[in-house]
RNA sequence: CGCGGGGUGGAGCAGUUCGGUAGCUCGUCGGGCUCAUAACCCGAAGGUCCCAGGUUCAAAUCCUGGCCCCGCAACCA
């Protein structure tokens, strides 16, 4: 896009490959706003790397067995693949409606999945880790599924409050209780293996309770036919993770397609609620299989709604889509990330998308692009002038920009990514400021054209900077602001603005004197809010 | 005594690992500027850091005990 002030050649011989995954997302409903986090997060850190320079790949996709699958396509009369059609289609729709620049979309139900499930299955199987066994327990049949002891109530199934059936079963077992000292060993040694950091110590409290077992993996057909088939049994299929998290190299072509040997080992995002089979059964499989485990895991908590999960039948799910389009995409991705800690929990509400919008993007940020183009306009018929020396608050003002975008860098790659954007907010904020201090419009009426040049370019150029730190976060209105700022960058593509951004944070500079920017901004306006009578400033203690 | 997370000015949060001036955003109040999206900048008010003990020269932070809230079953990231 823009050249650069001085050319600068960097050779990299050393390309690093960055694969990451979301969850394959299960199709028994519609995508919500959770869906909706994790893959805007994972889409938002492949362009991250992409922007360092690196060979990324990005992978999403949805899980389509199962006993609730086979339920939810009878409730419709359908048949389950007519059913999962529909729904992966649905998700694949909103992935391209929120903008989302995955490589590759993976299905269970894809045929070379199916291929692979059973290529390692049967590996597995050879090295003596499967064996054939019996597995028994309390079966409630208006469940269609087995209880432990602890998760009845009064030796009653909690949802139909009858007496389950001891059932017992002939299944097939991984031996993953092998593999588990093996497992908390590496996790010891690995510190980033696992993180934010509380759910290394969960996984590892989990492997010293000593209350894993080994793993059923199988159903018998005659209870549920829609699944992989065993390859070493016919009766039976696959049941769940091998299944589903097999999915992570299936996609990519493992045991020997090029894109397995180019981007695996990679790192996996995934929600809380399935710690246990990224931390634990997915290690042991790999381990199992000969393969080399993933180098993280990252995980993420739950946007609330109303301080409570969202929930269907509570009627508080959030449609991603709506607030994309109501509110701006951008300004959604930006809400999601700047929000919450990653890791944390966080609440989901109107109000705080607003005050985020408002506060960040219109007053800080929109704001800012809109004074300082409209004075670019005005003193200098919209090119970026040319600076003269740099006095101490210029350098002030520069240092700040760098430093910012060196700590926007490093927290962001560590997926601390509201931290990294209050650090970028100091730029913004700074630069509201130091144009305040320096008042262009008073060196105008002076006539001092010197500083006025001055002054002008260190915002121009450090706004530059801003504009390409947020392409990860909001590729869309950073592309604005650098068409703005003179770049030229397309529409709707997942090639970076840049691909050295370590470089543009330790150099103050980009710009290029007499470039054409725009003469206007309006890049978030603000959301006017209807005043609220004060109504409720009663109710507040009982 | 099942496991885990949390209780910090009006709201939402950071700070607790490795004790030492209680920080940020929003909101409120006052002022400034006029380039700008009624924005921006400066200043101010406002806190028993859940409670009670303990350790210490010093505790939001460490120890002990207690109280309260939220997850850990389902639809579900």
């Amino acid at each position: 896009m823009q050249a650069q002030t001085q050319k600068i050649v960097v050779l990299s011989f050393t390309l690093n490959n960055f694969f990451l995954t979301t969850p394959i997302y299960y199709v028994n409903a519609q995508p919500h706003l959770g869906h909706a986090y994790s893959t805007i997060v994972a889409d938002s850190v492949t362009r991250f790397h992409k922007m360092l320079g690196e060979d990324t790949f990005f992978l999403t996709g949805t899980d389509e067995h199962g006993d609730k699958i086979v339920q939810a396509a009878g409730k419709q009369g359908r048949a389950p693949q007519d059913f999962v059609d529909e729904v992966s289609a649905s998700f694949q729709a909103v992935w391209l409606a929120l903008g989302i620049a995955n490589d590759h979309f993976v299905r269970t139900t894809d045929a070379a999945h199916k291929r692979t499930v059973q290529m390692f299955l049967q590996r597995v199987h050879n090295a003596g880790d499967i064996y054939f066994g019996e597995f028994g327990g309390h079966y409630c049949y208006g469940c269609e599924r087995f209880y432990t002891e602890k998760e009845l109530e009064n030796s009653l199934c909690p949802q139909h409050n009858i007496s389950p059936e001891f059932v017992s079963e002939k299944n097939y077992f991984f031996r993953m209780s092998k593999y588990l000292p093996w497992l908390k060993s590496y996790i010891e040694e690995h510190e980033n293996f696992i993180r934010p950091r509380r759910y290394r110590a969960e996984v590892l409290a989990m492997l010293e309770s000593g209350t894993l077992e080994d793993l059923c993996i199988s159903r018998p057909k005659t209870r549920l036919e829609w699944g992989i088939e065993l390859p070493f049994d016919d009766n039976y299929v696959c049941y769940v993770w091998f299944d589903a998290l097999i999915n992570y190299i299936s996609a990519i072509g493992w045991p020997d397609g090029p894109n397995y040997a180019r981007y695996w080992p990679g790192e996996h995002l995934v929600a809380k609620d399935i710690l246990k089979p990224h931390a634990v059964f997915w290690p042991a499989m790999l381990r199992a299989a000969g393969l080399p485990v993933y180098n993280h895991l990252n995980i993420h908590g739950y946007w609330l709604v109303r301080d409570t999960k969202m929930s269907k039948s509570l009627g508080n799910v959030i449609d991603p889509v709506d607030m994309g389009r109501r509110f701006g995409l951008s300004a959604f991705r930006y809400f999601l990330l700047r929000e919450m800690r990653f890791g944390e929990d966080a609440s989901f509400s109107e109000d705080m998308l607003i005050t985020r919008i408002n506060a960040d993007l219109a007053n800080d940020l929109g704001n800012l692009f809109s004074r300082v183009l409209s004075m670019t306009a005005k003193y200098f018929e919209s090119r970026v002038p040319a600076p003269f020396d740099l006095l101490q608050e210029d350098e002030t003002m520069a240092e700040l920009c760098l430093n910012s975008m060196q700590n926007f860098v490093q927290l962001f790659g560590n997926t601390q990514f509201d931290a990294a954007l209050e650090s970028l907010w100091e730029t913004v904020r700074g630069l509201n400021k130091y144009v305040d201090s320096q008042a262009p419009w008073a060196l105008y009426k002076q006539g001092n054209t010197e500083r006025l040049a001055t002054v002008m370019y260190v915002s121009l150029t450090s706004m530059r900077k801003v504009a390409l730190c947020l392409w990860p976060v909001m590729p869309e209105a950073s592309r604005q602001m650098l068409v703005q700022l003179g770049g030229d960058v397309a529409e709707n593509t997942p090639t970076p603005p840049v691909t050295d951004l370590k470089l543009e944070s330790s150099a103050f500079g980009g710009l290029v004197h007499g470039t054409a920017v725009a003469g206007a901004s309006n890049l978030f306006p603000r959301i006017e809010v209807k005043k609220e009578a004060p109504a409720n400033a009663k109710k507040q203690k009982n």
